[in-house]
Formats: structure tokens, C-alpha cells, sequence
DNA sequence: CTGAATCCCTGCCGATACTG
DNA sequence: CAGTATCGGCAGGGATTCAG
């Protein structure tokens, strides 16, 4: 019988390199997702700036709970890897525009997959 | 001009109250599928149990870096959340077939996604 | 306002050894 | 073969404090 074949490479591609690691690996490029979707709060942000541009003060005044420090270690992560922008606003008092690349706004369709498994697979309503 | 509305909820339906949380929630479907997946060597083992039922030894022989206790702890975690299904094979040796559940196997478009934006992002081939 | 520096605590994961 | 028990290192993240 046919080998059940569900590829985790592009369909229509034969098996990547990645698709055959037999370890844990910084290249791969689920890895690399999920590196770049890493640590708590990660989505949440991500989700607010989906809705528009926002300041710092506003990601902490929406997330009310979420402290500055690891605020600004998301941040500072999400632009290392081209999720974000960052803009220094002129004037006083001092602020921070923060807006996702389009490469974090490609973000919107894996974030969607990810709401859609978990919500089939939640017992409750 | 109309607010930019990349909503994360399904389309077409207003965004449910995980949309709008203000903090990392259990409930909240992205993070149900996140922490599906949390852990080193979790996605692999999916990857390989989409390609068909696997042993643990078969498991091991595939991943030789994956050690037999951080093996055993994925199966036991994907199979607490439905993922994997577990089989005790009769006969002798004791053998354990372990294959993903229709849950399990709706994890591919997932992968796929979270593939297709990492191989996108990559600088290099 | 927007961060960076520090401290501390917890949880993950690897290595090793042992059991049914 | 298929796990569990135990230990230790290390990174993540929260609270607080300080700086540009």
C-alpha cells in the first residue's frame, strides 16, 4: 500500500534537508518560527500590532500585566528578527512607535492555523 | 481610513474573547496549540509520526540525540493533549506503536504553516 | 516615556542509573 | 524494549531599581 505521505516540505517539492533532521536545529524552518514566535507574551504583542501601530505605553496599558522589562526584551527580539519596526517619535515626552514588517504581518496567516487547531480542539464552547 | 483589521479570529466572525485577552491564557486557542507543541524534539516527532506509526526504538533510532527520558516525557505530553495515540504491541519483546490521532494528523497544515513562513524568512537558499 | 541592570526563583532538558 | 528516578546546569521571566 502507499506510504501515507503527509509532507511537511512544500507540497510539490520533494522532502527538504529539514524535513529530514534528525536533531533539533536553528535552520529548520519550523524552528525558526517558532524561535521567532518564543516566550510568553510573544503572540500577544504580535496580535496587538496586527491591529495597528502602538507605542510602548500603549502595549503596557493593553497588557496590563506584562512588565516593562520583558515588554522590551520582546520587542528588542521581534525586531532582531524583522518582525517589527521600531520608530523614535520627535518630540517630548519621549516615545516609541512600534509596527510590524510585512514579513510580521505574514505572521497573521500562522497565527491563524495556530487559533484554528486549538480552538477545535478545545472541549468547552 | 479604515482601521487595519488583520483579525486573528476565524474570518468572518467577530473576534471571540481570546482576541482580546490581556494576558497569557491556557484557554486561549493559540497557546492551547503552542503548548501542543512546547518542548525541544516535540515537533520532530510529529514530523516523523505524520509519516507513519512509529516504536519507541524506531523513534530513537530516527532522533539518536533524543534521549529515552525527554522521548518518553513528549509521547506522555502529546499523548495528554490527544495528539498520540499509544498501542502496546503483544509478543515478545515488549513493543509500544505509537501514531498520531485524527487531532494528531490535523497538526500537518499547522507544520506546513509554520514551515513556509520560516523557509520564506531564511536569507539564505 | 522608554528602556537597561540586577536579583532571584522556577522549570526545562541532558546525563546517568535503575526497573518491569 | 520501554520506560521511571534522580541530579545538576542553565535559560526564561517576574519584581524592583536605575538611567537617557
Amino acid at each position: 500500500m502507499a506510504n501515507q505521505r503527509v509532507c511537511i516540505a512544500r507540497p510539490g517539492l520533494p522532502d527538504g534537508p529539514m524535513g529530514e533532521a534528525a536533531e533539533p536545529s536553528p535552520s529548520c524552518p519550523v524552528e525558526i518560527t517558532l524561535a521567532a514566535l518564543r516566550g510568553r507574551w510573544t503572540t500577544l504583542v504580535i496580535r496587538e500590532l496586527l491591529r495597528g501601530d502602538r507605542t510602548f505605553s500603549e502595549l503596557r496599558r493593553i497588557l496590563p500585566r506584562l512588565s516593562d522589562k520583558v515588554l522590551s526584551e520582546r520587542l528588542a527580539h521581534l525586531a532582531d528578527v524583522g518582525v517589527v519596526d521600531r520608530h523614535r517619535l520627535s518630540g517630548w515626552p519621549p516615545r516609541v512607535r512600534y509596527s510590524l514588517t510585512p514579513r510580521g504581518r505574514s505572521l497573521g496567516p500562522v497565527l491563524q492555523a495556530l487559533w484554528d487547531w486549538g480552538r477545535d480542539s478545545r472541549v468547552g464552547p
